[in-house]
RNA sequence: CGCGGGGUGGAGCAGCCCGGUAGCUCGUCAGGCUCAUAACCUGAAGGUCGGAGGUUCAAAUCCUUCCCCCGCAACCA
């Protein structure tokens, strides 16, 4: 048994998920936990808010609340959310905690001591009305260039020019609209990444057999560039104040904190029985923990370059990231999701129309691992009537409502196999291996697909063994058969429980059976669990079928161009 | 020439690193079965692998170049 620390890109605070965050790093870090948990490893899973920074201030500003009380209104709303879709989560906590503010004063003092921390004086954009210095991208103005009057100060949407603030014309406010702006000096604490660039190439290089293709090739191109030196600090008031003299009146850069929130939060989650949860043996025990993190392709370079350079930085022994699985988008329909335009469907109103097992197979059946990935109703539905209706859900049917009917409610017992029972084990311990394999390599599309091919073994065998034929004259094989098919549908809800954990208790539960283990799975064994006389009941279908005005329904309440 | 990823039968993908009969799922068509959710099982049709060059006995796969889509470009996260 090997420790598994599991962590999630922590989503911002500002603004609810969409089908593409639960796809790009929030479910499948469950799903590897759920799957790691099942082999029978000891797991932490963390993940939790990101809610300091420009955005979630503004936020707060607009909508008339104090930062704390928006925060902790969002945060609800998220943690919500993520119990909806059965985020086995050991601890879901924030990054505005005293824990962080502890966790980040202490990295930033070893960072200093080691002298990788650097003062700099920059020019600012000080809005005189907001009473703030603002973002580059807070500022909006005419282009120099192509003569956009929507250009943000960091870049021109419309001509795509990479711009300084101070080129803009007529530049004013994003926040106020107020064009009483003027450029003041500030000074500010930078990481000092050139000076930590060998060590921490030196430990990237280490990695490239084990990262994804994606992963590691985005953090050798910042590599290749050069690092430059990055400012860790800023003139806000939500973050945490920066322990050092002469910088109280500024606050940590939410990007310096918020992966350190990785760290805040375990110890969040230690405050809760501190006799028996250390922090310490997860984050500062790099031989005996392997740590994985999920994100989508926008965070990789902080997670491949940023943050282990602020751990390697400290000189103390971090528990650095052993597997960084990377993702593109999910988009829906080709397009971006926007609240604002009603397009793409977020995940408190997915959670609304159908069961969370059903978003969690398509997500992963589809997931966008190795370029960006479409949502559509159609594929979406498609999936679920085929797939969990048409080969799932209607195998488990048709064996519990034929056995039933021609047996009684239990378990038909004795009889002996025969070969069509040796090839279907043989054959299914073959595709289980290939579904164990793909799931701890991360291979998820693979994955779901093997899962899938697991369950159309059950209707190819039922197909061939033909019980309702031979239970005409011989009722003992036909028991053989039958129980063979329960049997298999208790191995089913094993291997699907990381996708679709509502559905794998729901099949266990109509036998009154616990969950097992998928570590070492032997068919042969699992396949004779059920030896007959136990009582079970058909209860519900475990699916339903998405009816054709129900994607068209869908399609006019979300939005789709077709 | 800013960087990265992608372009494979009607749709969604695998194969590409380590060249050698183009694979899977959906859809379509035909057949089978009748236990089951108009479902399940079998078979068939359908592709000059984005374009153009090149290397090779042989290229989806290697090289050159062009086109298209998506994302990123470090002080929004």
């Amino acid at each position: 048994m090997s420790k598994i620390l599991i962590t999630s890109a922590l989503p911002y605070i500002n603004g609810v998920p969409h089908l593409g965050h639960m796809a790009g790093c929030l479910l499948p870090s469950d799903v590897y936990a759920r799957f790691q948990r099942l082999m029978g490893n000891e797991v932490l899973y963390i993940g939790g808010t990101d809610e300091h920074g420009t955005t979630s201030e503004v936020g707060a500003l607009k909508a008339g609340m104090d930062v704390q009380s928006y925060c902790d209104m969002f945060h609800a709303r998220h943690a919500k959310i993520y119990q909806d879709f059965n985020l086995s989560f050991d601890f879901f906590g924030r990054t505005s905690t005293n824990e962080n503010k502890e966790a980040t004063y202490h990295i930033f003092e070893q960072l200093d001591k080691n002298g990788y921390i650097e003062e700099k004086s920059i020019k600012q954009v000080y809005s005189v009305d907001d009473k703030m210095f603002l973002a580059d991208r807070y500022i909006t103005g005419t282009c120099p260039y192509c003569g956009y009057d929507k250009a943000r100060g960091d870049q021109c949407e419309n001509c795509t020019r990479v711009l300084e603030p101070t080129e803009l014309v007529n530049a004013r406010s994003t926040i106020s609209g107020s064009t009483n702006l003027e450029v003041r000096e500030t000074k500010h604490l930078f990481l000092n990444l050139p000076k930590l660039e060998e060590k921490l190439t030196a430990w990237v290089k280490t990695k490239e057999p084990f990262w994804p293709e994606v992963a590691y090739t985005i953090a050798l191109k910042w590599l290749k560039e050069g690092l430059q030196e990055r400012c860790i600090t800023r003139d806000l008031k939500w973050g945490f104040p920066v322990n050092k003299p002469g910088f109280e009146d500024k606050v940590f850069y939410v990007w310096f904190d918020a992966p350190i929130g990785y760290i805040g939060i375990t110890k969040q989650w230690e405050a809760l029985d501190k006799e028996h949860r250390h922090w310490q043996d997860w984050w500062l025990n790099p031989d005996n923990v392997r740590h994985v993190e999920f994100m989508g392709k926008d965070n990789v370079p902080y997670h491949s370059i940023t943050f282990p350079a602020t751990l390697i930085g400290t000189g103390e022994n971090w528990t650095q990231v052993d597997f960084l699985k990377g993702f593109s988008y999910l988009t829906y329909d080709g397009g971006k999701f926007s609240k604002s335009e009603n397009r793409g469907i977020f995940a408190e109103d997915a959670i609304q129309e159908f069961p969370a097992d059903y978003w969690r197979y398509w997500i992963m059946a589809n997931s966008p691992e190795s370029s960006d990935a479409s949502f559509t109703w159609d594929l979406f539905a498609g999936a679920i009537n085929k797939d969990l209706n048409g080969v799932l859900g209607n195998f488990v049917s048709r064996v519990l409502k034929m056995t039933s009917s021609k047996l009684g409610n239990t378990v038909p017992a004795g009889g002996e196999f025969s070969d069509l029972e040796k090839n279907l084990i043989a054959t299914l311990q073959t595709r289980i291996n290939n579904y164990i394999k793909f799931m701890e390599q991360m291979e998820f599309r693979k994955a779901l697909a093997e899962l899938r091919a697991v369950w159309v073994e059950g209707n190819n065998y039922i197909t061939v063994a033909e019980p309702w034929t031979i239970i005409k004259e011989d009722e003992q094989r036909a028991k053989v058969i039958l129980r063979t098919c329960i049997n298999l549908i208790r191995i089913f809800a094993i291997v699907s429980a990381p996708i679709m954990p509502e559905t794998s208790a729901k099949m266990l539960s109509k036998f009154n059976l616990p969950s097992a283990n998928l570590c070492n799975f032997d068919v042969a064994k699992e396949i004779n669990f059920l030896q007959g006389g136990e009582a079970f009941e058909v209860g519900d279908m475990l699916f339903e079928r998405i009816a054709p005005e129900k994607i068209e329904e869908m399609k006019n309440k979300y939005g789709s161009s077709k």
